[in-house]
RNA sequence: GGGCGGUUAGCUCAGUGGUAGAGCACCGGCUUUACACGCCGGCUGUCACAGGUUCGAAUCCUGUACCGCCCA
């Protein structure tokens, strides 16, 4: 045994990481069977941003559990993933070296990147934008592997994933020929919510609600036939920009004032064109005048009319969001006076849906079919959640899975999920419910997993998309855009008789769906598979419970008719002190690695552990202190229990541990007994945090209280057989108090650890009660009697220490002073349990005699002290 | 508008029917032979509000207010 003379934190993350990456403690015993296994669904952090505080949070919890796991004899299957695919990576690369991808440019071979953001933005090829992507992710890679190392998490960094690298892609398109094998992916020409700023279509989960500034505009619509003396029919809208783009009017069935309507025909302000009244229920009659122009499109209740009314389409808004060029009185645009509404057009053409609506409120007024002036309202509009302006609904083709013929099967997978904590699963039902369309997987952007799949090219070079051609599984991953598929040439490629590669990445989302798939090895390790699939834990935050959580679900649903895991374990997220929510963009982050360098790796794990499962936590480094501190209360109180002659320079090993005999010291083994059993019970549970909190509070009365009774003794004032059972009880204590601790605290509990005990505490034994009930001897002293008499025995010895601590206190007198008596009067029971602990009292508060009578009141009475010295 | 969570000491939070708690902060004391990054002690409350159930409610029920989130 080597004691360190004056034990500190500093410089012990740089001590254990290497010897741990060394020992490959976290390393994953694959030859382990599944029921030996706990097997962890990590969530990839996306490379493109910086790592911040909520993370740090967030991934200590799932650490926490599976060191947790670990101890328990588990062989923790707990990889790490980085999340490098999609837009967060594309638009980071614009912008940090000034790039923008143009898929007609061919590739550069040498290319080398700007060494400051090019400006105005260097125009490069698909292929070595792709290249920057794979540059940039993986220097970001290595920045937060090194601060994951440093937090302590317990990773087995052998098995890092990236979405985008070779695997993930090969998952990813493999599943994708499965679902489209089994009619569970289709492509159609359909509405789809559209960003047009990044000019890509959008899935529901993507949408966030906005609550923007707008306005009623209140708009006549003439009948035609009673050219004159006929009241117009007033139509309320918000966006006025969409009258060309006007296929009907629409009220409710029962409403009165246009049931004679329905049927017939009306004619839109400054175009001309002949629309129909429709009824439909979803018309609200309280909204505006009660009825509605239904535009294609202006929202996702067009689509419905639209949809359900079989009315035309008569699109106007195109992919980059401005209005399109359209020919008035050609087929699908008649109108009855062609030549006005291509002058009225003619000024809206090319305008953005925002200007156009300037403009044509200019011409609505001066037509006179403006009824007043637009009223000012403010209503929810919806946005692409990394968008900066309201989406469209833009006619395309896409590709969808089949998700909405699921919505009740996934509902069971997830009432079959464990949720922790349980209220959580009210956010997955909530959104399973709300599910209003199949999930749209396509993505108009460059940097993504392409879909596997080519389409033959017809006589006339027409893309025939309804006969595409899959890949087969062995070649995946492949890239359509320059692999071929069987039965071509390359140079067949873009040609009448010849094929065309599907254009379009993933949904990110369609590859994060699969990350158990992706990190249990299937399908090409099927002995992997079967001993880490299903998997243990989804750890998460709650905000991507209707992304990642719910996707992935799906995914393990339709492939493996199985759940991917048996339990879901959302975080809450990290809250600023003015309880917002800490995020890049509010400018309240805080730089993780400098928290970890200043409060040290143990005291800011403390803090996130101290945050309950699926609570918001306030940052808060005053918790960091106090982590810090008991940190290093851990150090010094191992230091005093491990060494003996303190007043030598340097401690020597303590002497040999005897039987625990004495009462106090059987208590205190007990009560901890009962702390390993509540604290296992907890963690079982995922309430990481009562565990911290239980033993936290244990062995600080364990330092205060019981050290400080027993220190006299375990030096050998009562004789060596009373030291030993001091020390015996101070070592078997030591060592479940560390092992309890390990999980929340892995550097100063390996240290400890290290004095004194071969290998890594790490893989060291969860503890037992059993193994509590073993180091106090056998026999009646285990009669229930006898515990209950040791237990008030040392109870007792703490409410004395207590009352004369109290009193020594208010009378100001130092501790070095002795006491010369203390009266005691007490009840029998307690009076009689004084010879007990007297010894070790007198020792304890520097008292020379107890006098003790048995009676009541209890009063505890220190008498005097002794004159101090000159 | 619907749903979920929260509201307890100055701050951060425990507390699932039985005398309101911890840490921090604050005040006083103590260089004590593991630790001054420490120790001992003290102060601190309309448990958001209003009803109800109960012998008894921070806790269970109903409603209200406010905060946060999710979904329309």
């Amino acid at each position: 045994m080597r004691l360190p003379e004056k034990p500190v934190l500093e410089g012990l993350e740089a001590t254990w990481l290497p010897r741990w990456e060394a020992s490959g403690v976290y390393r994953f015993d694959r030859t382990r069977p599944r029921a030996e296994v706990f097997a962890i669904d990590t969530p990839p952090p996306t490379v493109s941003g910086s790592l911040h505080v909520g993370h740090v949070f967030s991934y200590t919890h799932t650490d926490v559990i599976a060191r947790f796991h670990r101890m328990r004899g588990k062989a923790v299957f707990y990889p790490m993933g980085w999340d490098d695919n999609g837009l967060p990576t594309e638009r980071r690369v614009q912008n940090y070296y000034g790039v923008r991808c143009d898929p007609s440019l061919p590739y550069q071979p040498n290319f080398v990147p700007p060494e400051k953001p090019a400006k105005p933005p260097l125009s490069v090829s698909r292929p070595n934008f792709i290249e920057l992507c794979e540059r940039l992710t993986g220097e970001d890679e290595k920045v937060f592997e090194h601060l994951w190392k440093y937090l302590g998490l317990s990773v087995d960094w052998s098995m890092t994933y990236a979405t985008i690298a070779r695997r993930a892609q090969r998952v990813s398109q493999l599943a994708f020929i499965n679902l489209l094998r089994r009619g569970l992916a289709y492509q159609v020409e359909a509405p789809t919510l559209w960003d047009v700023d990044f000019k890509t279509a959008v899935a529901q989960a993507e949408l966030e609600d906005r609550e923007m500034p707008g306005a009623y505009h209140r708009i006549k619509f003439a009948r035609p036939g009673k050219v004159d003396g006929a009241p117009a029919i007033e139509i309320e809208t918000t966006r006025p920009e969409l009258i060309p783009a006007c296929v009907a009017l629409v009220a409710h069935p029962d409403d009165e004032r246009y049931r004679a309507l329905f049927g017939h025909e009306v004619v839109t302000p400054l175009f001309g064109a002949r629309v129909p009244v429709k009824a439909h229920p979803l018309a609200d009659p309280e909204k505006g005048s009660g009825i509605a122009m239904i535009c294609t499109f202006g929202d996702i209740t067009d689509v419905t009319w639209w949809r359900e009314l079989n009315l035309p389409v008569r699109a106007v808004i195109q992919a980059d969001g401005t209005l399109r060029d359209v020919a008035w009185g050609a087929p699908g645009w008649e109108s009855v006076d062609a030549e006005r509404a291509q002058r009225h057009y003619g000024e809206l053409a090319h305008l953005s849906a925002a200007k156009a609506r300037v403009k044509i409120v200019d011409q609505l007024r001066e037509s006179g079919d403006l009824v007043g002036e637009p009223r000012p309202i403010t209503h929810a509009v919806k946005f692409y959640e990394k968008g900066d302006r309201p989406l469209e609904i833009i006619t395309s083709r896409q590709w969808f899975f089949k998700t909405i013929e699921f919505r009740e099967a996934l509902l069971e997978r997830g009432r079959e999920l464990q949720w922790h904590p349980p209220y959580m699963q009210a956010r997955y039902e909530n959104w399973a419910n709300g599910l209003n369309g199949d999930w749209c997987v396509s993505r108009q952007r460059f940097f993504g997993v392409p879909f596997p799949v080519w389409y033959p090219i017809d006589g006339d070079g027409r893309v025939q998309h309804d006969r595409p051609i899959a890949a087969g599984d062995e070649p995946l991953p492949i890239d359509p855009s320059t692999d071929v598929p069987d039965g071509y040439r390359p140079e067949q490629r873009g040609v009448p008789g010849g094929f065309a590669g599907d254009p379009d990445v993933m949904d990110t989302w369609a590859t994060s769906s699969l990350s158990p798939q992706i990190v249990c090895g299937w399908p090409d390790d099927p002995d992997l598979m079967a001993r880490t699939f299903p998997m243990d834990l989804r750890p998460q935050a709650h905000d991507i419970i209707r992304t990642w959580l719910f996707d992935s679900v799906l995914r393990a649903h339709l492939e493996h008719d199985s759940l991917p895991w048996k339990n879901a374990a959302i975080s809450g997220w990290v809250l600023d002190p003015d309880r917002k929510k800490m995020s890049k963009s509010k400018g309240n982050v805080v730089t993780p690695m400098a928290l970890l360098e200043e409060h040290g790796s143990d005291g800011v794990r403390y803090w996130a552990a101290s945050g309950r499962p699926g609570t918001d936590t306030a940052f808060d480094t005053n918790q960091m202190r106090v982590g810090r501190r008991l940190a290093i209360k851990v150090l010094n109180a191992s230091k005093f229990v491990l060494s003996s002659s303190p007043g030598l320079a340097a401690p020597k090993p303590k002497a040999e541990a005897g039987a625990i005999t004495a009462p106090v010291d059987r208590a205190m083994i007990r009560n901890l007994a009962a702390l390993v059993a509540e604290v296992t019970e907890a963690f079982d549970g995922y309430d990481y945090a009562r565990v911290l909190q239980r033993t936290e509070t244990f062995f600080w009365r364990f330092c205060d209280d019981y050290l400080e009774l027993v220190k006299g003794r375990r030096y050998g004032d009562q004789g060596a057989d009373a030291a030993g059972s001091a020390n015996a009880a101070l070592t078997a204590a030591l060592s479940v108090m560390l092992r309890l601790f390990a999980p929340f605290l892995p550097f100063v509990t390996e240290e400890v650890w290290s004095w004194w005990r071969e290998g890594s505490i790490h893989t060291a034994a969860w503890p037992t009660v059993g193994e509590l009930d073993a180091v106090v001897p056998l026999g009646a002293d285990h009669s229930v009697a006898t515990s209950q008499a040791d237990e008030r025995a040392y109870q007792w010895a703490t409410d004395v220490m207590f009352e004369v601590r109290k009193q020594r206190s208010e009378a100001k007198q130092p501790l070095k002073v002795p006491i010369t008596k203390v009266t005691v009067q007490a009840e029998a029971a307690s009076a009689s349990l004084m010879p007990i602990v007297d010894a070790d009292l007198r020792a304890a508060l520097r008292v020379q005699a107890f006098d003790t009578r048995v009676g009541e009141p209890r009063e505890i009475v220190v008498v005097g002290y002794e004159a101090a010295a000159p």
